[in-house]
DNA sequence: CTCGATCCCTGGACGC
DNA sequence: TGCGTCCAGGGATCGA
């Protein structure tokens, strides 16, 4: 489950490691969660890690060009998600390998940079030039760099809920479900409220909850709900300032009454059923199937993307 | 455009 | 002690 304060927390312990490093040889285990595994294995020894950044839920180790890339060379970098339980760390060569190990690169200093990941749910990918662009080019803004203006028009621009809409990654790049949840719980509006149908000043709120949390959580190094660990190995602290996560029959933090959960956006979402109205309008409460509730647009045929 | 369902994957919790 | 079952969830994909 790491989330922008958790994979922030990592590239700023990793930074202190690795940047400055060249990488040696790049030895592979299971590979099923690499894009071009043979690419990664050809493109990465010989270079040199630049910096390591987060980009939304990735970790962004920009690389130096090959020596012999002369005038054809580009950006180039190598990306990092983490899924539910991955894990990018230094260790001492000689140290055994922890079971579910499936990348090692061996640096220049002695250390190896070493990937490990039980459910293989994360994804690697080297990327260069356009490609590299281009996949950046997917995400939506990152919730700590976007205005107020940005923020609004991105959330009411949309009808999907707004939990939804929070774990998008083409909406806002970083948010998943313990921040989403833990915004909507401090902003008190409920998981399944339309985007398009928040308030103005719900909007203001949320945006204010949303930075305030991430900040505080990357300050107190992200949230070890299962075993999230930084690169230090160091389990994060945020998980007990956690107001609705996870708290499910437990009483809210503002009134007493107890936390419930449902599933919004395929997801379980926790929050007080009485600082987070629901929403009247019938589609978002889930129910209402058939009847008057069912309208089709019919001969609508939008043009998308204009 | 937005939705839910399904799949990927393993470890941990739980019931018997 | 051990086995089976369920659940966790980010993201891709597909059909409605």
């Amino acid at each position: 489950m790491p989330e922008l304060p958790e994979v922030e927390t990592v590239a700023r312990g990793l930074q202190r490691y690795v940047v400055g490093r060249r990488i040696i040889s790049i030895t592979l285990g299971k590979t099923d969660f690499i894009d071009n595994p043979a690419e990664i294995e050809h493109e990465l020894p010989g270079r040199t890690i630049r910096s390591v950044e987060r980009y939304g839920k990735f970790l962004l180790l920009r690389l130096t060009p090959k020596e012999d890339a002369g005038d054809r060379a580009c950006e180039s970098a190598l990306l990092v998600h983490l899924g539910m339980t991955g894990m990018l760390r230094p260790h001492p060569a000689g140290q055994p390998h922890a079971k579910h190990t499936h990348v090692v690169a061996s640096l220049d200093d002695g250390r190896e940079l070493r990937y490990t990941d039980p459910r293989r749910f994360g994804r690697m990918a080297y990327l260069e030039g356009e490609a590299l662009r281009e996949e950046l080019r997917r995400f939506g803004a990152d919730p700590l760099e976007a205005g107020l203006e940005e923020f609004r028009a991105r959330i009411r621009g949309k009808r999907a809920r707004i939990k939804a809409l929070l774990l998008d990654q083409k909406v806002l790049r970083g948010v998943g479900n313990i921040y989403a949840d833990e915004s909507l719980w401090k902003a008190k509006i409920h998981p399944k409220r339309l985007g398009a149908r928040l308030r103005l000043e719900e909007v203001e709120g949320l945006y204010r909850a949303l930075q305030g949390i991430l900040q505080r959580a990357i300050v107190m190094r992200g949230s070890s709900i299962a075993d999230f660990v930084d690169a230090e190995g160091q389990p994060g602290e945020y998980q007990r300032q956690h107001r609705a996560y996870g708290r499910e029959g437990k009483a809210c933090f503002r009134c007493k009454t107890r936390i419930r959960r449902v599933i919004v956006a395929g997801r379980s979402s926790y929050f007080c059923p009485r600082c987070q109205r629901a929403p009247r309008d019938g589609k978002s409460e889930s129910r209402a199937k058939q009847g008057f509730g069912a309208r089709h647009q019919k001969g609508r045929r939008a043009s998308n993307a204009g």
